[in-house]
DNA sequence: TCGGTAACAGACTGACCGGTCTGTTTGTAT
DNA sequence: ATACAAACAGACCGGTCAGTCTGTTACCGA
């Protein structure tokens, strides 16, 4: 086997990923990826058979690394407690604390970069995504699930889930229109003060 | 003064305004959006400067379109009740009985579209959406804060209060992920039960 | 009725885009 | 050593893009 190009592909796919989220896809070309990551039409065309190829190489990374960080904090919440409320609180204090961390080393999200264009959607780009949002709903159905006890019929448990991944994309989009990364902490804090209310028994 | 050109610019920014939703701005041409208004190269130009002038116009429309659907929730909540707690209910319920029929005439929000590219922000694309942000926290900061009474200094007022925001967004791309628009209704409604039980006394 | 101007229409242009193709380098198995 | 294939490099190509330019048409005041 000649040299080994998955550092070329690696430093490819994360000088895009970068360049997707500030710009978004279509405005990113692929002379832009090549000239930002130090490498030539010769190797993108290798490693990629596309441009499309490309973003859907980007988003099945990025919601593997998504789901690997929503795993994290599972491990971290079942460490951190046996009691079902708390779990809840420590799980989404662990990202709470990690806010600030996540701003910095990106500005948004890359679901949004794929969710605004239907070309990319319909070419089989948001089938990352979709894993990504079930994994995150049925973890926490689960521990909010646990939560509520018997009260959980009453509630729409799988929307309450839903809400920590719309929190997320919402506060990314906050953040960005405002351009005040700090709104991630905040809403994740937000977030974490009203699931407590709504836990804690009338 | 000749013809009227008025009718012409409309329709070619809510043509635009649909296809830059579906497609994002980037990918959406200008002479896509000039087929699909049954326009010319001649009329686009004559009513924008450019492309980029386009997506001023479209985001400042819509902006000011939002500002108004807030106002009239505001007026719907103030003239159901006086209650403070009853009236945040009243605004939140408002936007979840409205829920599916938004969905119906818009897959996604501009917002979303403009966020994604940051060339768009630093030209100037973004001031009116931070201007119906301000607008949303500010009247729903009120709201929350009458409703809280002397609880509201130990909770962060501003920050839930956007969290109304972060939720319209936040679901609007939950449902484009999903493909189901229904999850608006649903999360609005899971909204509507966090808040509830925060602004409910201990 | 006629001059002027806003409102169009559409051929055209140069830049840029994604993708191809030919050629070169480099590691490795034999 | 040599053969071979993967890993690149970059010139090149057809198409599309935003934007221009030269008209033509419709309206209105004088």
């Amino acid at each position: 086997m000649p040299r080994d190009g998955t550092a070329t592909r690696e430093r490819i796919l994360t000088t895009a990923e970068q360049l997707v989220i500030e710009n978004g896809y279509a405005a990113t070309s692929v002379d832009q990826v090549i000239a930002a990551s130090g490498s030539s039409k010769g190797a993108f065309f290798h490693h990629f058979g596309s441009k499309l190829d490309l973003a859907r190489s980007l988003i099945e990374r990025y919601a593997t690394a998504d789901i690997a960080q929503l795993d994290g904090a599972l491990a971290h919440a079942r460490s951190a407690t046996d009691d079902p409320r708390e779990r809840v609180d420590a799980f989404l204090a662990h990202f709470e604390d990690r806010a600030d961390e996540i701003m910095s080393v990106q500005s948004s999200c890359l679901y949004v970069s794929i969710l605004a264009e239907r070309q990319l959607m319909v070419a089989g780009a948001s089938e990352p995504i979709l894993r990504a949002v079930v994994a995150w709903r049925s973890a926490l159905a689960d521990l909010l699930g646990a939560a509520l006890g018997e009260r959980a019929a009453a509630a729409d448990v799988e929307a309450l889930a839903d809400h920590v991944f719309v929190t997320f994309e919402g506060a990314f989009l906050l953040a960005r229109s405002t351009g005040d990364p700090g709104h991630m902490r905040r809403q994740l804090a937000t977030l974490r003060g009203l699931v407590a209310a709504f836990l804690t028994p009338a």
